[in-house]
DNA sequence: TTATCATATGAGATTTGATATCAATTGAAT
DNA sequence: ATTCAATTGATATCAAATCTCATATGATAA
């Protein structure tokens, strides 16, 4: 924990921005709810408990600027909230996400599979591929008992 | 068009709902620009030019309500507008998408590639795909020869 | 035709997520 | 201590989408 909040001081160091104390209690939560899928709005209710005094602006504007410098990632599950969570380090490309349309887990595929249908992207369509984005809606393990006709539940939901 | 109208038509009516002259003339503005990918603004635009008196609450209806027979399908690239595209006459899955990070053309892989990789969901995490969300971001060939450095296009955007 | 009634519509208000503005504060470097 | 740019918080603003509600439509029955 202090390891990785002190490797994100650097990263911001060597792009001269400072670890604030409103932006170090915001990568705080961020870190301790690692596994979730936090919008905006969840980090400055988070943040809030320990730093009461934080404005929403400074929350969107920290998660911003960790997303431009790809510490965090910018995540889209068309439910009309941005949501945030930590890159893997290293890692290229984004993982995969199963989105339970019953429940709302967000359960996660961490290898990525993509790598075959990628080469194909490339070759067929000429397109250099930067980033991907793959989601499968359905019904999770948790939630296959309780659900008896899945097809109600496609209906007009974004994808 | 015209047989598509129709059928459309006889969708509505089976779920005991009319095509008024608003929806049809929302229907046709989305035949007309089948290629496209619209946003509920473009399609409100577009329709005031044939029927200058509709309401945008009107075509979001609409656009909900095809939407709700599975008629049309939406979808969200991340940018913050929902866009809408008919569904492929009894594709139970969407096609996947090629964004250009460069000039934000949308190219389609009509084919369903992800076959195997479902199964392996379903089979590893025991998770039932209904749906399925696959867009590539990246350079598309018209662009690739005007951009130097595609590592700064990914930066903050949301995927 | 006229009356009835459920459905559909349009204008505008409202909600919500996100960003912009700007004065005040912070904090590093003289 | 002084300076000056970076950062912050409160609030205004913006855009997408939804809601409200009075009115309009259109099918049906008398
Ligand atoms: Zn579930
Ligand atoms: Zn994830
Ligand atoms: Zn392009
Ligand atoms: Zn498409």
């Amino acid at each position: 924990m202090e390891e990785r909040v002190k490797q994100i001081k650097q990263q911001l160091s060597a792009h001269n921005y400072k670890l604030t104390p409103q932006r170090e209690a915001t990568v705080r939560v961020l870190l301790e709810n690692e596994e979730d899928h936090l919008s905006a709005e969840d980090v400055y209710l988070l943040v809030k408990e320990k730093a009461p005094e934080i404005g929403l602006a400074t929350v969107y504007r920290t998660l911003e600027l960790l997303s431009d410098l790809t510490i965090i990632h910018k995540l889209n599950f068309g439910d009309g909230v941005t949501r945030y969570e930590f890159r893997a380090e290293g890692a290229e490309h984004h993982h995969h996400h199963l989105i339970c349309l019953n429940c709302g887990a967000v359960d996660e595929i961490i290898d990525d599979w993509l790598g075959p249908i990628e080469k194909r992207v490339e070759k067929e369509f000429d397109f250099q591929i930067i980033d991907h984005r793959l989601t499968f809606h359905g019904i999770c393990h948790r939630c296959k008992d309780q659900v008896k006709d899945p097809g109600k539940l496609v209906g007009s939901k974004v994808t």
